[in-house]
DNA sequence: CCGTCGATCTCCT
DNA sequence: GGAGATCGACGGG
């Protein structure tokens, strides 16, 4: 019920943020339908400093631009030419440091949400992977931009998530930015089935 | 169950 | 021209 405020966003551990995030309520509210899911995965994404974010070397595009802004907006992005991909931009003005959803556990608009995807049936596939979720909860790059304080998209808080139930593993699909492929920053709720599959690579020995 | 492939936008070379 | 923070369809085992 409560929204998550700037104070939260703002937090200058985009590590922690991510942790924070795992059980909270994404909620969007698009042409009067609300829908809305827990969050069950997400990645940290390090700005300037992490090759595997798009502010990596603090890169600036009219597309990444509003991943400089201060903690609290909707940055979301076109992959692969067709999937929007939501983030949290956190942290403060000009830190370019973001979070990817990956995965959502469907709460409300379940029905909304099957009918957006052309599903029948409801399983992980409606919400398990960041690509899927987006379009179950309506989320297009018309989005990005928008403040998670407003009444389009926004997160409601819910208790944390113990240290315990809190999976760490390596970012997905991200082996082109070499040694901080294998950071782990990608963070999941133990044993919570709409988890994305996607797979982070291996553990090394280094 | 698994591997391959196409979709087709943004950014980089 | 090529690759990407992905997904679903399709074919083979």
């Amino acid at each position: 019920m409560v929204k998550l405020l700037p104070a939260f966003y703002e937090q200058k551990d985009v590590l922690k943020v991510a942790k924070q995030l795992l059980g909270k309520l994404l909620v969007t509210e698009i042409d009067g339908i609300r829908t809305s899911g827990r969050i069950t995965e997400t990645e940290a994404y390090e700005g300037s400093t992490d090759k595997a974010s798009h502010a990596w070397n603090n890169r600036r595009t009219a597309r990444t631009e509003i991943i400089y802004a201060s903690g609290g907006v909707a940055y979301v992005y076109l992959c692969y030419g067709i999937h929007h991909l939501f983030n949290v931009v956190t942290n403060a003005k000009d830190v370019p440091h973001a979070v990817l959803v990956r995965g959502l556990e469907p709460v409300e608009g379940i029905d909304h949400m099957l009918a957006r995807c052309g599903k029948k049936r409801l399983d992980t596939t409606l919400s398990a992977g960041p690509g899927s979720l987006s379009k179950a909860l309506g989320i297009t790059t018309q989005l990005t931009g928008e403040s998670l304080l407003g009444n389009k998209i926004w997160i409601e808080d819910a208790p944390l998530v113990k240290p315990s139930d809190i999976v760490a593993g390596t970012r997905v699909g991200v082996a082109y930015a070499g040694d901080h492929a294998y950071w782990p920053y990608r963070f999941s709720i133990r044993g919570n089935k709409w988890v994305s599959k996607g797979k982070g690579l291996a553990a090394t020995g280094y």
